[in-house]
DNA sequence: ATGAACCTTCCAGTGCAGGGGAAGGTCAAC
DNA sequence: GTTGACCTTCCCCTGCACTGGAAGGTTCAT
């Protein structure tokens, strides 16, 4: 399986698997006589993995670590589920940020009310703010 | 007052100012006749001002352009309640999305239980993912 | 034999908001 | 008269996940 049939395989361009290998999220293939890459069936998967890790809001580091761990033999589930718990604690705490920021947000729209055209005072930018 | 004196009083630092002057948010202020900047008192209300709309989520870009309608003359507040309008869209967007990712890691989580470490499948890279 | 469609490497840039540090000028105090 | 703290410009670096393009080699069909 040559590169472009990859990418078309796994829903992404050539270029991002270049930059996959280079990150060390997919192993080096094959080469054909001509230098070409020769993937197995069994880079597709991996790439389903990258892109459910990504879905998950896993960074790329994250994901090529735990495929590390898999390539070293061992079973990367624990350290799966400690990404997954620090992900959500992440998660959470972004959540409560963003929620108190539209409250503040919605406070200051609220208090600007119909966008009426006063000039703000001169030692200001703008009152709304 | 020069710039670090300003740095120190906005709570920035001197980088982040000559960075603010060459992206436009902060004009070019006098120098003395050795070149330093002499920056006026307005220079820090200016920076207050910077500071609110970040705190906002506003990008410098967007506070830019506020800075220039008012340096235009005009009073900016249409034009910001127009961004903390688009801002608040923003956020509640981003949010949702937040809440679905959450609920889908949550999910995964629950699917993994106790962490127990049977190996995964050896056609896939872990089962938890 | 030639053109299209693929492939290779390498270099550079994107957006965001600055930070790091070099090389050199200036100002006040001791 | 020199130390130390400040200032100047300059250019490169960071993180993240790629993308674009140049210059050149290969494969396949016509």
């Amino acid at each position: 399986m040559r590169i472009g049939e990859l990418a078309a395989a796994a829903g992404t361009t050539t270029k991002a698997l270049r930059f996959y290998e280079q990150a060390g999220l997919l192993l080096p293939p094959q080469r054909t006589p001509a230098g070409y890459r020769d993937y197995t069936d069994a880079a597709v998967s991996r790439l389903d993995f990258v892109r459910r890790g990504q879905a998950a809001g896993l960074t790329l580091a994250q994901i090529r670590q735990v495929l590390e761990v898999r390539d070293a033999g061992q079973a990367p589930c624990q350290h799966v589920v400690a990404l997954l718990d620090r992900r959500l604690e992440d998660l959470d705490a972004q959540l409560a940020e963003l929620r108190t920021l539209r409250n503040s947000i919605a406070g200051l729209r609220a208090r600007a009310g119909g966008a009426d055209e006063r000039a703000c005072p001169e030692d200001q930018v703008c009152r709304y703010l």
